[in-house]
DNA sequence: TGACTTCGTGTAAAAAAGACACAAACATAG
DNA sequence: CTATGTTTGTGTCTTTTTTACACGAAGTCA
């Protein structure tokens, strides 16, 4: 079965960074290419589109082809199309990223064959095609939304300590906070739960909380900023 | 001629959101359909990509078709491809945003047969295909940038006075700021140049300004942030 | 039981933001 | 040429926000 068209078009894609977080730095979701081009390379998970699949679709259901992930925060993030970006032809793709809780979500490389990987930000792998450019862009993006949106609540389990909430917050903007005031900076903003329960581990209990995305929401729709 | 692939393709188009400034009020470009679909209906500049150029040359092309605009400041914004969009089949849709000075860029319909017209951005016509969405969307990207990047100089004149870029200002963030706190602000950075030239008209003459780029990345390299 | 590590808390100083009023410059109308 | 009307340009004080900073309490582990 072939397609026919009268003018020329590209072959359209869609690529994935998957961002994670491992309790002290930032983590990248990457997937070993089974065929040619970059046979054995590492890849954004990703694929081409389907005629009837809007492209977030078309992200999620690659993303859980290719790592098993469902159900995670996906928001599109640029698209690239320079002719030449890939050896095979014009194909164009769009970018999206993703935040998950690597916990939660296992990749599938972990568990069974298929070959997806963490790997932590600042070490990646040389990546294929113009891989490497989607992925700073991604980081890029992450770095300026985390400071005024609440995206990073989708990177920790849904009870986490403080001490947590501003370790990744460090990890993604790349230096220290205070922790005085970090902890009166988020505490004011009524959207963390301080809940009646404690960590354990090695020493003293760190209370946890969690994120009230409803009160975020009533906060946000009165034209509160959140800005760190 | 036609072309031929083992699976099918979307076609894939360019927008652009084409912003001006008026003195008073953001305005959009837009052109009248000459063809069907929705043929006689208002719409944002833009055609399909061909298969040598990348994105923005594509942009750049069409606008200038479209248009006769070029040399503008234009911007990816997002990429439009629900199926059923565009009633002629898949069409995926990567949108700009461009901002222009409207005088220095008469449109060309102002000029000639083209159709091509200047609206202002509260009182749109109704919008061929999706292009209200796209049309929000860079109105939404449009505020949130002018808060933190100086894209605001890109819509006025190389020469300026205070008070056109507060009217601007005011004008996109729809709110009013006080004169003393903005001027205050603007000339802490030191990216505005105040000339010595006086804007002539009809009441005390202002002073102009310019604003110099290479000042303001050399600041933004040392980290510095614009925020206002 | 002592050593070690992490948790949780308040205050004071500095910086930034916000409110606010009036004289000077020019054009125009009379 | 004078009076009127409109826009420009400027400084201070108050309030809010940000930043810097240290130590006792709670637990684990040897």
């Amino acid at each position: 079965m072939t397609y026919t068209y009268e003018y020329p078009r590209p072959a359209l894609t869609v690529d994935c960074v998957v961002f994670g977080f491992d309790g002290s730095g930032l983590q990248v979701l990457l997937i070993r290419r089974g065929v040619e081009p970059f046979a054995g390379s590492w890849a954004l998970p990703g694929g081409f589109v389907q005629m009837e699949e809007n492209l977030e679709t078309a992200a999620r259901r690659e993303l859980e082809e290719e790592t098993g992930l469902k159900g995670v925060f996906l928001e599109q993030l640029c698209t690239f199309g320079d002719p030449g970006r890939d050896p095979r032809g014009r194909v164009v793709s769009v970018a999206f990223f993703a935040l998950v809780q690597p916990d939660q979500h296992p990749a599938r490389g972990d568990t069974d064959a298929s070959d997806a990987k963490w790997f932590e930000a600042g070490k990646l792998p040389p990546l294929a095609f113009d891989h490497a450019s989607i992925l700073g862009a991604a980081l890029e993006r992450l770095r300026g939304k985390i400071r005024y949106q609440p995206v990073g609540f989708e990177l920790l389990p849904k009870r986490f300590t403080l001490a947590q909430l501003q370790t990744l917050y460090e990890a993604i903007l790349d230096r220290p906070l205070d922790k005085r005031n970090f902890r009166k900076k988020l505490l004011s903003f009524d959207f963390l739960v301080p809940l009646d329960d404690y960590s354990g581990g090695a020493h003293r209990p760190a209370r946890l909380h969690r994120f009230d995305r409803r009160k975020y929401e009533a906060l946000a729709r009165k034209g509160f900023l959140f800005e760190l």
